[in-house]
DNA sequence: CGTCCCCTTGAGCAGAATCAAGCCTAGTGG
DNA sequence: CCACTAGGCTTGATTCTGCTCAAGGGGACG
């Protein structure tokens, strides 16, 4: 079944379509943009579930995710798994598989996703460049920033606290991308994979978003987030949600 | 009172001194090495307990830890907060400040400490040579995977889990500076300082390191930890903690 | 129509938090 | 030199948040 549609299909948004790909159409006119574009090497596709970078994978991997949404995530022997990180449309994947020479954290595709692959094994000839190394480091600051970020809210939190900060700052993010509408946006995680998200089990994360609803503050129905008091919502998630920048895209 | 003795003192560490600085001794020989020495302001001391950077500050700071510990935190206004990253000697500190324009995070002096500072204003006529731009973003990289791997023990695993990897990684990290001996190390952290790395509440650190030493696996002692049974500690500690590089010095 | 998977809901349990008291050490002042 | 204080460590008793187990429901697909 595909999961891709909605908000992450539409070509009006803000995010660089797949002709006019991250790498040829950026804000910033730059000759290091001009020469990073000659190795980008292919557009890719995968499906809903699809493992994209295999945990442990030695395999240098980098691409700019187009459309859809994965998640960046660690699995334990034991079973457990814990999402680090979730991937949204103009995300950078791949880069730690470049710079560390290993896959510490696995990618798995959440809807169906498209994206534009850059020539991995030629890392170096491209990524330090001036201008685009500011803006890799750029993005590192930020996805770390936002680890960081979950890290408090999985750790200093409530599990109330812990949701609210997820939703908030996920719309943060998508309404910079123009994937969100001011009071709710389309979430195509499963219960399981929110539960991944904030450390906590499927069951309780149900209960806890129908207590927000019964509070009237978010409502999910059919995977999608209707925020009905931001206010309330901000306040809950005590973690403050980073604005992310506009020219993030490398 | 100084809490700054023990292993973080020794000049025959594998730490960089602060007459050979960071900076200044670095084995992989560059032009680009000895630019960035120009950049360097000062050596600058805190004592225990010190903010170093504010978190919310919008003004640049950038230095490398000399000796002494210092963590990297997130507090919220419940007054709960969140140790993100535990910044041992060597560590490049304040990186995000420059390249987000904020500080989203505090850092405060654990024990005392002396460090070398950058001057981070200039930031960008010193970071984006190629030699010295690789070398942060494999930092980068390292440090976003360690605080990953801190959500992955907080969020997917239960407290003793959670403190186990707390241990087995930070006494990897030590014995790459030469900090830690085969069987065990200093540990400057109050149980306050510890229960915040790992989102648990002081009480209860207390419990499960008692049950640790019960079954043989850690000793804490006096500020210094033993480890009597490596094998089942990296056992308990569900997350494998990645070896960090020897080079991963600027 | 039946199966499968995931969401939903309830009942009971346990891991971790809270509350509260005693203790030990270091620092302070008489 | 010793009494006094303060802060952090230790420990027990109790509470509660979040987990486990288990059963029922609904949509998608064969």
């Amino acid at each position: 079944m595909s999961v891709m549609q909605g908000a992450t299909r539409g070509v009006d948004s803000k995010i660089p379509g797949c002709r006019n790909c991250p790498l040829h159409n950026n804000a910033v006119a730059s000759p290091d943009l001009a020469i990073i574009e000659s190795f980008k090497v292919a557009h890719g596709r995968a499906w809903s579930g699809d493992v994209i970078i295999d945990q442990g994978s030695r395999r240098p991997r980098l691409f700019t995710l187009f459309s859809g949404w994965a998640i960046k995530y660690k699995s334990l022997e034991c079973g457990e798994r814990q999402v680090v990180h979730l991937l949204l449309p103009g995300d950078l994947v791949g880069l730690e598989t470049c710079t560390m020479g290993m896959a510490e954290f696995g990618v798995q595709a959440v809807t169906d996703v498209t994206f534009c692959s850059f020539d991995a094994d030629r890392f170096s000839d491209f990524a330090f460049a001036p201008d685009i190394s500011r803006r890799i480091m750029k993005l590192q600051a930020y996805e770390s920033a936002m680890i960081a970020e979950r890290l408090t809210a999985v750790g200093a939190c409530d599990a109330k606290s812990n949701l609210a900060h997820l939703i908030a700052s996920l719309h943060l993010r998508l309404l910079g991308l123009g994937l969100a509408q001011e009071r709710g946006f389309r979430l195509p995680l499963s219960i399981q994979q929110i539960a991944d998200c904030c450390g906590l089990t499927p069951v309780h994360v149900h209960r806890v978003l129908r207590a927000l609803r019964e509070e009237n503050i978010v409502a999910i129905d059919c995977r999608k987030i209707e925020i009905l008091d931001p206010e309330a919502l901000r306040h809950i998630a005590r973690v403050a949600s980073m604005e992310t920048p506009q020219d993030a895209i490398l």
